[in-house]
DNA sequence: ATCGTCACTGACTATTGAGTCAGTAAAAAA
DNA sequence: TTTTTTACTGACTCAATAGTCAGTGACGAT
């Protein structure tokens, strides 16, 4: 039947990950073929044996993205309990998968918003795809809220605004990330994080001084 | 000596805007000089005449917006005198400017911000000009919060930590502005920008109830 | 052994677009 | 009017690259 067995699926996925690997660097429009067929050592022709076309390739890359992210951010919360330590790992674990040890995450971030923002970028009339994802992690973020209300370890009053406050976190990690990477050195990352934070526990927790922050941000942050 | 006068800095401007307009709906890599031209109502050749390439006229255009963002803030913050009302007009106008009405601009930032993350990037070379940009504002901004401790508004404990809360601040209005333009009706800019100001004034001035925060802004923003 | 099929190749085509330059026009100077 | 200088033009070159396809070879089936 097959004379010469290749697993195919495996395939697909080596391609896809040289792909998400060239598109990070690049960018989508200098990305060429070329390049990630070299990077996955075969020849152009044969990505295109598995995927039509540079455009369908580069949204494929962009899913196997935003699928490791939240997978890896789910991992990381099912081993914190506490909802204020839940709500630190989450942004620690946000500030880390963009930061300097995974250099290429930004690129792609940026390629996805700009390619989602232009009227001629791949993701002009995939739009919803990146909203998803942005609204993905927001839920996760607030379900983390509300635990913490059911629970009573945070303030009733945060059930009602819990998605308002959610997404005003979601906003300051993202503009955070992006300040950092442009200012550098001008942007400190973990004197910002932890500034944020404490200003989150002053007022999140019923009884906010139970909590040492410092600690639980020594505990969780830049280990 | 001049047989056919041309105003050349007039022009120049002229074709600088006409590029700004051009980049801002395509991004730098999709933006060919041939629209520019169009754009412009003239050749190509003549683009050469006034910009040695495509880069340079880039990073023209982009200087030329950076610098009209910044005069305009200026000219609005001059018209406010109260520290808190300057600090709210601040965020306002930050937001407006990169709101709908503005539809190019956040192309225009996205494409800086891309083009200065790439290794290949126009402004990969050329990062401390967007920083410059970024360091810019949040100078005005830090300025606002010594001003208004200074005046005895605002806690004199605000003093110290001025640069870090500006940064702060900065970093969470452009978060803002990007998850408003990707999730649109599911982040409520008008919502996410009241519920931050909110917690600004409760703990900026030195007495936060002599401000009826919803009345200023209502009296500053989306007026 | 040889045949058929799948996997792959890389030279090829077609297109796009940055940058050039010989030529044209227009206006002031002579 | 003729000459000279400047401004501009757009067809051209050349390089890059998305996508194609005829050909090569590897491997199992017979």
């Amino acid at each position: 039947m097959s004379p010469k067995y290749v697993d195919k699926k495996q395939k697909t996925k080596e391609i896809t990950a040289a792909a998400l690997h060239v598109f990070s660097q690049k960018g989508y429009a200098a990305a060429s073929v070329d390049q990630i067929a070299a990077a996955a050592g075969i020849a152009k022709g044969t990505v295109y044996e598995y995927y039509p076309s540079k455009e369908k390739l580069y949204v494929a890359a962009i899913m196997v993205f935003v699928q490791e992210f939240e997978e890896a951010l789910t991992l990381r919360l099912k081993t914190v309990d506490d909802p204020l330590l839940r709500l630190i790992s989450f942004i620690g674990f946000s500030v880390e998968f963009c930061s300097q040890e995974n250099p290429g995450v930004i690129g792609i971030l940026f390629d996805i918003l700009q390619q989602s923002m232009l009227d001629t970028g791949v993701f002009a009339k995939k739009k919803y795809l990146v909203r998803e994802m942005m609204l993905g992690s927001r839920k996760i973020l607030t379900d983390i809220l509300l635990d913490g209300v059911s629970r009573g370890v945070f303030q009733a009053s945060i059930a009602r605004n819990a998605e308002t406050l959610a997404t005003n976190i979601m906003a300051f990690l993202d503009g955070a990330s992006l300040h950092h990477l442009i200012t550098e050195n001008y942007f400190k990352m973990p004197q910002q994080i932890s500034h944020y934070i404490r200003l989150l526990a002053s007022f999140l927790p019923k009884t906010p001084n139970e909590y040492d922050v410092d600690e639980l941000i020594a505990q969780s942050l830049w280990r």
